[in-house]
DNA sequence: TCCCTTCATCGATGGATATCAATATTGAGG
DNA sequence: CCTCAATATTGATATCCATCGATGAAGGGA
């Protein structure tokens, strides 16, 4: 039998110790940066394709290119993506550690 | 070598087709339904004691009654906790498929 | 029935956020 | 240099959201 454990590995043990404010409020940033439909659709090119262009994202999406580069900003601040400038090009990556950093907050204990 | 694959299995291919909108959207939904530090707690609260009364969760966190009625109903209604009434009191569990899907949304592609 | 406890809902308010147009910045080519 | 193309930043605005006090609803006990 299996206990769902989210959030678990962040905090201590199963007696009632709350989880650390600080704990919460850095993931909660996280799940911000992932709380719109826009962000989840960049995130999701960019775990198919490595690195993605600003340009591409501004011709993928129906939105002007100042919100694309806002969400781009946010992510980025949330240390989900990384940008690389080349040339007069932006080239965006995912950041493989903060992805697996949130996969294991939804850990499964046996 | 491991691929990281966030959101992947939501998606299809891995050339272009974009994810498709409804999927980003609901997505992005249960983002943010833990995008909030309280509600993240809340979630690990529930995640270490298989069900928690609401009466509990008022007086661990430091905010009014309304506002944790508040944040319960945006649990709620995201699919990620249940209720359940008994006498006076109300209590709320963890809904174990929807942690399960999330979960799945961080999968490792091989 | 009356009151108390528990929880949900309502209404209001201050702060955050998504969006765009306009502007600044930076690199490449001529 | 001068201009164009690609991004980022700024400023403005409309909407959303977290929070609280006040109120409502419903159960339990005297």
């Amino acid at each position: 039998m299996k206990t769902l454990a989210l959030l678990q590995p962040i905090c201590c043990a199963s007696d009632t110790p709350p989880m650390p404010r600080a704990a919460a409020e850095d993931l909660a940033r996280a799940f911000k940066a992932l709380a719109d439909p826009t962000r989840v659709a960049i995130v999701n090119r960019l775990s198919t394709t490595e690195e993605v262009c600003v340009c591409d994202l501004t011709a993928a999406f129906e939105l002007s290119q100042p919100t694309i580069s806002h969400h781009l900003r946010i992510l980025r601040d949330a240390g989900l993506v990384e940008a690389e400038a080349r040339g007069t090009w932006a080239y965006y990556r995912l950041v493989p550690d903060a992805i697996e950093r949130l996969r294991g907050v939804f850990a499964v204990a046996v």
